[in-house]
DNA sequence: CTGAAAGCGCTAACAT
DNA sequence: ATGTTAGCGCTTTCAG
């Protein structure tokens, strides 16, 4: 762990000044061959690379692109997965960074982390969150799953379409039979969970199924609350033969209290989940679920944000939502 | 799309001088109740947040860890979770930097992140890499899963015991009544993958099976190289009964091959791999593998860096492997 | 063709 | 208690 290699030492053993270093790294003109050629050999043999940071300070741009994120979570990670392999080949470099990680506050990290970020360290941000949506930022801006679907207001947005997932699934459910279709919610708080709610409401409605009230219950994407949602649907007199959980881990735990309870799933009970998060495929028994193009939308949010870099004004997109059929739905018994 | 909201901006709207709202920001005294009530209005008022780089490019400690990859692939970002999660609750926020997704050039990738971060921007570093070994960094340094497992020298180091793995595999084949095990080699160059082989070899000759060098195929990760060496092991005129591939990738693409041939896995031939990644437990049949423990890995190299920015010393750590088994595994026909 | 000097946003001595 | 100054590592005018 020894000093850090700054460009004084590149100029000192070179016998030039500083400013004649910086331009012989970067290729400005006004240097002799000679010098350069020097120069360049000193940098190989000391190893130096220039400081990110001071960079940064003084130059426009980094060339690297910010994604921010409240921390590494799955769903965070895939996307992010999706943004780094959307820059290959670009001239960018992408740097993360989980702003709510040591404060616990998880309120208004958006705005901090584009306020200690933008403006120097990253040329643009790709902002992971699904419910503030700052107006303003002072690097262009893209936001994937925001709250805000509201229009052409606010920033460039990618999210999914999540009422054509639910509306997909419910369907699904409805198809092979059942008539007792419940709906575990997520967090009301949340855009996307209306969404799916909707969608639910919808594929019912489009079937002539009365929605039973008793059938949707809270789930908050919250374990506990989950866990009482779901056993306040199997209390029920008339108990639903299916449900649709808001997301993946309301879907598995649902299945988990149905199991404790002595119901077999999918045989006495479908349940179905959103989001297709990696749990989902290893579950047994592999979980029925809408799965959201996370790769995809990490891609467009790159495609968005290259382009507004670019001068281009900012859209909303949405991507489809894909149902996946797996093996925790089935028919209604008998 | 605003200009950045400077300690200047909020200076002048408070009547103060610029080294006043320092103080009053971090919390330093020598300023009047009144003053720094004042101040602190002003900056909620104005949204300002102090810049990340202006501040570490000043300051000692950023208070930030930084994890390094060449790009965000499935292993890393797994790695990046266990970091993440570990580093909740401490002052510490995560940064994650993928150093070589611009350039191409992977060769080195290691050194320049960690010079173009080191010293400012970052507190200590986590790298991710399966080859290079820095010697000396500016910085405190874990890395993870490195070549280079020599003893004492170098800096920290993370790693899951390979041979063992590899080992245990092996001989799950053998306990299933497997004769003609093959091993699909990784990449010679790398330790971690000759390890494998190792322990494979090591299990065969506790078992007292001696190894075929027929049997022996090299892989090397890439796709075109695997399946040469699938469709090598097949064409044998007494081919093996059961694949050991030195990583799950290679294991589905050997399955492919197999079955392209018309042989049923696991009836007719069984393959594990290692590591454990997401698309083994998809993978229809799931897969035989054996497990990283990427998240426990992330958290381990957390500590050790932790201790070593209080001035521990560096350690070298091993963990532990675990066979997992799945449904590409059984015993050989008849 | 080269170097001296200013300044990016901020903090830490050091005055006042 | 407050302000002035210097400087972190770098790039960029601007003189020489």
């Amino acid at each position: 762990m020894s000093r850090r290699i700054t460009i004084h030492d590149v100029a000192q053993a070179a016998g030039v000044s500083v400013a004649t270093v910086s331009k012989a790294i970067n290729g400005r003109d006004g240097v002799a061959p000679t010098t350069l050629e020097h120069v360049r050999e000193i940098v190989a043999r000391l190893g130096y690379e220039s400081s990110l940071v001071a960079t940064s300070m003084r130059r426009r741009r980094t060339d690297v692109i910010g994604v921010l994120v409240a921390e590494f979570e799955p769903f965070a990670v895939q996307l992010l997965q999706g943004v780094s392999s959307a820059l290959q080949g670009t001239r960018f470099d992408v740097l993360a960074y989980a702003g709510s990680v040591s404060a616990g506050e998880h309120l208004g990290w958006e705005r901090r982390s584009l306020s200690r970020l933008g403006g120097t360290l990253i040329d643009g941000a790709i902002l992971v969150t699904p419910t503030t949506m700052p107006t303003d930022a002072s690097v262009p801006l893209v936001a994937i799953d925001p709250s805000a679907s509201t229009g052409s207001d606010g920033p460039a947005t990618v999210s999914v379409h999540n009422a054509e997932g639910a509306f997909a699934v419910t369907e699904h459910l409805i198809s092979l039979g059942h008539r007792r279709i419940a709906h575990l919610r997520g967090r009301t708080d949340l855009d996307s969970a209306r969404q799916r709610e909707r969608g639910y409401r919808r594929a019912l409605e489009r079937a002539g199924i009365p929605v039973d009230p008793a059938l949707v219950v809270d789930g908050n994407y919250r374990t506990a609350s989950t866990t009482a949602g779901a056993h306040a649907l199997l209390d029920l007199a008339a108990p639903p033969t299916a449900v649709f959980a808001a997301n993946d881990l309301s879907a598995i735990e649902m299945i988990r209290v149905a199991r404790e309870r002595g119901l077999r799933v999918p045989d006495e009970l479908s349940v179905a989940g959103f989001d297709d998060v990696p749990e989902a495929a290893a579950h047994v028994p592999q979980l029925t679920t809408v799965r959201q193009p996370l790769a995809a939308m990490g891609a467009e949010a790159v495609r968005l944000l290259l382009a507004m870099l670019d001068g281009a004004p900012y859209e909303h997109v949405r991507m489809p939502a894909e149902l996946i059929v797996r093996s925790s739905t089935a028919a209604p018994p008998r």
